[in-house]
RNA sequence: GUCCUAGUAGCUCAGGGGAUAGAGCGACGGCCUCCUAAGCCGUAGGUCGCAGGUUCGAUUCCUGCCUGGGACGCCA
């Protein structure tokens, strides 16, 4: 469509256009689209304002209705009856593959993301590394590119020895059996508090991961067992989430892939002894990566790197996505000039997608002491809130485990990714618990309100376009900008622009359906049934893309 | 101290070299004999952290400063 304005404006500009000039005007009563003339000031030596005037009285083209000059700037105003039905029938044709490309060509992109702690719950910064990844690679999807989401499972290090070592001295079988992660952090809060007072204890808990590491079996058995049952917990809330993984891959995974990657920047002459430990210096501007702890252990950069590469020969991926929080920024940094350093040129493939950290109260909060905010329990009570809603707004409906499920839910994921920010953000369930405004439910409902005037519809109306009235238009204008929406939000890898755009559908759909009665008033019948089915099925997928459900009826 | 990141309405946040800076929440006032009121319509509310610079034009780009958060060798 803009490719029409071009033509349209080329035809009365005395200097060649490019794309960028044109942009949308500020209000929509401005128009469609908008020239400002100022940059062409200057070259043809005439004032904007005359420009815009000549510009505007010399454009004349089936497409445009009328053009305005305002201040500088040439407004189009499409002829609407003529563009609507271009936007809409490729939407019912194609269905939810509307917006889909295949830009990617089947490159495969992996997605570190999720990564919780076993041993330890399920938290709130867990579930924006779950939700944001899971939507980007189902944007990545859809863009054609082949995704591969790994569970990068934080299930090995000291804190499994201080695990080992209090489950030995206050654990008991019954107690991690009948709920495991719950009874799994009380033991770690109680190590931490009882090392407080005895510090030998940090001696055996470093001791028993020795053990755990030189394969002992006993050791082995526990951690093996303490793994599975946090798995299984885990999986629940995936279940709930809608999340699955390609591979659940941990760090554990890498253990025996650690040692010829030492070799190899040991072969290359990149590693320097310091303090003891062994570091891969960076030069002026960073600090340096370390490698190996001066009692020989390795370290996190050590395992990435061995990750890094293990993923490169494994998947060939043409990028590699970390969804982490943005306090491990300088980490990926390291391992990237690292990898550089190796001769590995693909480490520019590697993106860091940094978000910000959940506070409470201001400050981070601490699994050590045990103040931390359990998603599950979010999770439980956002689905109650949305049964209550139920049972008093629509008490009848059939299925309403099911749907308060996928509202509940949706409210707390749309309230993650909507947010771009990498900026802290202080936690607030009330906030997370909304269903009116900008939220989730306010999509599902949007979505639901549609599907209610499909059904009872059937199949009426047959008139043609007469006219299209602003509340349509605002809705057309919005649709058409589905596909670009999606481009975006995949390249620069951030839902919260298919959110901010399924927000500004569902409320011009919204605005329309408040003000037009669509089943009793026979104008235009067929074309506003065409328009209801393209606002169900854009926001079905806007949903879909964002990793939420949409419920038929609410 | 160095580096990264942010500072926009009472609150949570969009936006982004250009026209009167936008939503939502909260506040106030309307709208259900009518397709689901989880909705719609309206009112109030802003020197876009501060100071310079680049530009025809800066809230947006650059520099400095202030404030919050984070990172900065044996945690991940």
């Amino acid at each position: 469509m803009k490719q029409v304005v071009i033509e349209a404006l080329q035809t009365a500009s005395p200097v060649p256009l490019e794309p960028q000039m044109v942009e949308r005007p500020l209000h929509s009563q401005m128009g469609d689209y908008a020239l400002p003339c100022f940059s062409m000031a200057k070259t043809l030596r005439k004032a904007p304002k005359l420009i815009a005037e000549e510009i505007a009285a010399a454009v004349s083209h089936p497409a445009i209705e009328k053009t305005e000059a305002v201040n500088g700037y040439v407004n189009l105003f499409l002829q609407r009856d003529a563009a609507a039905e271009p936007v809409l029938r490729p939407i019912l044709a194609k269905g939810p593959t509307y917006g889909s490309s295949t830009i990617g060509a089947d490159g495969v992109v992996t997605i570190d993301m999720s990564s919780p702690n076993i041993a330890k719950p399920f938290s709130m910064g867990h579930l924006r590394s779950t939700v944001i990844g899971n939507s980007i690679a189902l944007l990545l999807e859809k863009s054609g590119y082949q995704p591969v989401k790994i569970n990068y499972i934080g299930d090995w290090g000291t804190q499994f020895g201080k695990l080992l070592t209090a489950y030995r001295k206050w654990g008991s079988q019954e107690a991690v059996e009948q709920a495991p992660i719950k009874t799994l952090l009380q033991l770690y809060i109680r190590f931490h508090e009882e090392a407080e007072i005895d510090p030998s204890l940090n001696d055996e808990g470093r001791a028993a991961f020795k053990a755990l590491e030189d394969g002992e079996p006993d050791a082995l058995a526990l951690w093996k067992w303490f793994k599975e049952e946090s798995l299984n917990e885990f999986q629940r809330i995936y279940e709930l989430l809608g999340v699955t993984f390609d591979s659940y891959n941990g760090e554990a995974y890498y253990n025996d892939k650690m040692d010829p990657v030492v070799e190899w920047l040991d072969s290359e002459g990149l590693l320097t002894e310091s303090d003891g430990a062994l570091v891969v210096d960076l030069g002026e501007e960073m600090p340096p990566c370390l490698i190996k702890k001066s009692d020989g252990a390795t370290l996190y950069a050590t395992r990435d790197l061995a990750a890094a590469l293990d993923r490169k020969t494994t998947y060939g991926f043409e990028k590699s996505i970390y969804v982490v929080g943005n306090e491990q920024s300088l980490h990926f940094q390291q391992i990237k000039l690292v990898l550089k350093q190796l001769g590995c040129d693909w480490a520019q493939d590697i993106t860091h997608v940094p978000f910000g950290m959940i506070l409470k109260d201001g400050k981070k909060m601490s699994t050590r002491k045990g103040k931390l905010v359990l998603l599950e329990e979010v999770l439980k009570e956002a689905i109650e809130l949305a049964k209550r809603n139920i049972e008093a707004k629509n008490p009848s409906l059939e299925n309403k485990e099911e749907v308060a499920k996928a509202v509940g839910v949706g409210a707390i994921l749309f309230s993650d990714l909507k947010q771009h920010r990498k900026h802290d953000i202080e936690f607030d369930l009330e906030k997370m618990l909304q269903t009116e405004g900008e939220t989730g439910p306010y999509l599902q409902y949007s979505c639901a309100r549609a599907h209610a005037v499909l059904r009872k519809a059937d199949g009426r109306g047959d008139e043609g376009i007469s006219s299209v009235n602003d509340y349509e238009w605002e809705i057309i204008t919005q649709l058409q900008q589905f596909p670009e929406a999606v481009q975006r939000a995949t390249v620069e890898l951030d839902p919260s622009i298919i959110a901010k755009y399924a927000i500004d559908l569902a409320q011009a759909f919204n605005s329309f359906y408040g003000n037009v009665h669509i089943l009793s008033d026979a104008t235009n019948q067929s074309f506003r049934l065409s328009l209801v089915q393209s606002v169900s099925i854009v926001l079905e997928e806007s949903m879909r893309l964002l990793g939420m459900q949409a419920p038929r009826e609410m």
